[in-house]
DNA sequence: TTTATGGTTCGACTATGATCGAACTATGAA
DNA sequence: TTCATAGTTCGATCATAGTCGAACCATAAA
């Protein structure tokens, strides 16, 4: 009667279509922008940006900014659970059943993650990194060591004049689909670049999945030991 | 984008505060009138009505219509199921921890279901009387067998005049917390008052528990061997 | 039959909340 | 600095959906 576990109020932020389009979207686990919502949504930013703040209030989303993009993903495993639950309830009204997309696998390989990689291959990067002592640090104060730009130099990525930028130029973002970190930033958005401009990898159209050939993946990983 | 799985049809069915009461209260499985789920949710009957019409057609509440008296309960176990997930979410949020009743093993075993005994100990009367014939049939052709009248005597409850009501005395209501039925009906409403009348059992005051005295159990068992 | 009660339907009122245009803020690139 | 873009805030509009009074239907008891 008085307050109580407040259901409700969790249902009625999940019973929106614009809401819940939204959180099915970040059910694979990705971290999306606003804008993306908005569009996997069919809203416009600003309604997309009303209803991202209340499933902020609402604890059913968490959101970490990185520069000017602000990342939405499930702020924990309840919260998919919860909506699978429901999910549960809506195919046995159908009797339809929900086939997992085929491409669902790939992107959970490897993913653009707005400029940078992401998925099993961006976490590896960012392991191996750090593993051989090509960063140092941590979070937003992660750095590239003079052994890594050795490293890094090999594939065709030079220091740049640090009188240009003081900005730091690695961060570290987390990665829904494995739980661990990878690497974004400057160095990140430049480290896909050069995947790319070495022929490793391409991007499918219309997908977020970053396809390495094989040869581009043997040399990626070789690159990294 | 089209339709899909309509989860948001299904969190607004349990996002509306007054619909929420009264899935909670159904959530220890009970049967409850329409009534009762009115005065549950502090509304009208008329505002209970217009909700549990959209409970049943959204496939979240099921109806058993006994009489006059119209019973809803889940529908099903994946209603409990994402109820529960609901539950996980806010409890998470504010950080407490649910506590189960301690009154809920009482209930399970043996509690009024309008006017007859229901549980454990009613789906017991039941069973017990199928399998020494003291009824014949099933559902709302269930009749009480000679043999069956003789034992009743033993407790008090005689025959009634035949020519009186040609309404079948006996029914059988779904006993959610055991998923099996017991006796209701005329019957069911006799027997729970005999078992009153003979000090076996009374009811607990604000709840829907019947509890029996350990004497009384006894002679109840043994009415029934 | 009459009377009482449980439940539903209808109609009108009301409030909440979703939506988007427009303006504003913040970050990044040049 | 200026420009472009991502995101939020404000304000006004609009529709949906919850609410209850009143009337109606169905069952049961007397």
């Amino acid at each position: 009667m008085k307050d109580g576990p407040d259901i409700s109020k969790i249902a009625t932020l999940i019973g929106d279509p614009a809401r819940s389009n939204m959180l099915l979207v970040l059910m694979d686990g990705r971290a999306l922008t606003a804008s993306e919502l908005a569009s996997a949504a069919g809203i416009t930013k600003q309604t997309a940006s009303f209803h991202l703040a209340r499933l902020l209030d609402g604890a059913l989303l968490a959101r970490e900014i990185q520069g000017r993009h602000h990342y939405f993903r499930l702020d924990n495993a309840d919260v998919g659970h919860a909506i699978e639950a429901l999910l549960g309830i809506a195919q046995n009204r159908t009797g339809k059943r929900t086939r997992t997309g085929p491409k669902e696998p790939a992107l959970r390989k490897a993913r653009i993650c707005y400029d940078h990689l992401a998925g099993e291959l961006g976490v590896l990067v960012y392991d191996r990194m750090c593993a051989q002592r090509w960063l140092e640090g941590a979070g937003n104060e992660t750095f590239v060591t003079p052994k890594g730009w050795v490293a890094l130099k090999r594939i065709g990525i030079t220091k740049p004049d640090p009188t240009k930028s003081r900005r730091p130029q690695c961060k570290t973002c987390l990665d829904w689909s494995a739980r661990r970190h990878h690497l974004s930033g400057v160095m990140g958005q430049h480290l896909l670049k050069q995947f790319f401009e070495l022929g490793w990898a391409q991007r499918l159209p219309k997908t977020r999945i970053i396809k390495f050939s094989n040869k581009g993946e043997a040399s990626f990983r070789n690159w990294l030991n």
